[in-house]
DNA sequence: GTCTATACCCCGATAGAC
DNA sequence: GTCTATCGGGGTATAGAC
């Protein structure tokens, strides 16, 4: 009885798996925003119908590509960024480098992610815990690193890096100096905007492609940061 | 003869921007993807066939739609960064700023320009040059600057950098030094970043609302621009 | 230049047979 | 747990009357 169980399981758990790619090939060919269960289906040579035993809505099934996303995103990240040994910057620029290649080479999936909201949609805790990591990851490096020059930080910003490391409980990201967590955070949207304006066709005719831009910009974000 | 003429001139362009309207409408609605022809036509009382005589096809009105939102954005940009007198440090913080203000008060717009690409769709001649009016903007307050430390650009970068000033000839951007060119679209990215990460909703439970980490991430570029 | 009507597609989600 | 069939919508684009 339990092995039959087991092997139901695990035939659920490869249709899953399958399902899952087909959506990937989706949201590749015609974007987020028109994923849908019938199509998934009918790569799959299934009936629309049968999809749904295995994800209830469209948007569960986009709920579980976005955290799938995020988690490879921050895999990466963290995988990139670990600690070995290397200094700070050497660290910090391999997950910036890290976090790149991965949107480079999933670039769908780094939209779903880090492009335009799909209109509708809503996040759970979930998602934002799978989107934590790789900014989390790049908070950790520079955790221990020094505070910089402690210009007065408004109470604005300072109460919003509590919240920041509050939320890190438990990581390395927890010991940052709200100075760090704020140019860790401005560092993050700077490294965002770089990959997007690379793969969202911004660079067109100017730093495309854009390795040599990419690399100088990584480097310089350390530079600012200090490290 | 003349008068009748010029009168359905008129006519066909007002109905033309109310047309317009009616698909900015949609866009905050739907969305760029599930933008239509049809239900623009509803919202002004129109057979969909009638609108089918002012834009062939639905990309054509997606086009339109993106050039307004370039030029509107551009034209933020370079009214605040306008050569009045001001130190180029405050020229260039308004034009940031400016950037960042158009945005939010035109979260759908900036997101058809700077999201992810719409699938499917291809821009023109016309998309890019409007694209670039607020980068070149920038660009042509930091053109007089000191063109920082001299640090040998790698032969790639260079190149790209000249191939920006080429496309910036006739305007002030083309003073710009390879060196200040390849800064500038560094800080030009991570604009695009930090607006991309405070609409696109990559700041929740940290730093939103996002105006003093905006101020003090644009006090940074400034700074690392050496301005 | 606007209308109605149409050809021919798409979708999410559910009911009920097997 | 998969299927067919269905409900009730959506869409692009065109034809032809007025």
């Amino acid at each position: 009885m339990s092995a039959a169980l087991t092997a139901r399981e695990r035939a659920r758990r490869e249709l899953t798996a399958e399902i899952l790619g087909a959506a990937r090939h989706q949201l590749t060919d015609v974007g987020a925003a028109a994923l849908s269960v019938r199509a998934v289906a009918r790569e799959l040579g299934l009936a629309s119908s049968a999809v749904y035993r295995y994800f209830a809505t469209r948007d569960a099934l986009l709920t579980a590509l976005i955290v799938e996303a995020y988690d490879g995103l921050g895999a990466a990240v963290e995988t990139a960024s670990t600690d070995d040994g290397r200094s700070t910057r050497e660290r910090f620029t391999a997950g910036c480098t890290a976090m790149r290649s991965w949107a480079v080479a999933h670039p769908h999936e780094y939209a779903l992610v880090h492009g335009s909201p799909v209109p509708g949609y809503r996040g759970d805790a979930r998602t934002t815990a799978a989107g934590s990591r790789a900014p989390l990851a790049l908070l950790a490096v520079l955790a221990d690193a020094a505070p910089g020059p402690a210009s007065a930080l408004p109470a604005v910003l300072a109460e919003q890096a509590a919240r920041v490391t509050a939320a890190a409980a438990g990581g390395p990201a927890q010991r940052a100096s709200p100075e760090v967590v704020v140019a860790g955070a401005r560092a993050w949207t700077a490294l965002l905007g770089l990959v997007s304006a690379e793969l969202f066709g911004q660079l067109a005719n100017t730093f495309d492609p854009a390795d040599a831009f990419a690399a100088a910009a990584v480097e310089a974000l350390a530079d600012d940061l200090g490290l």
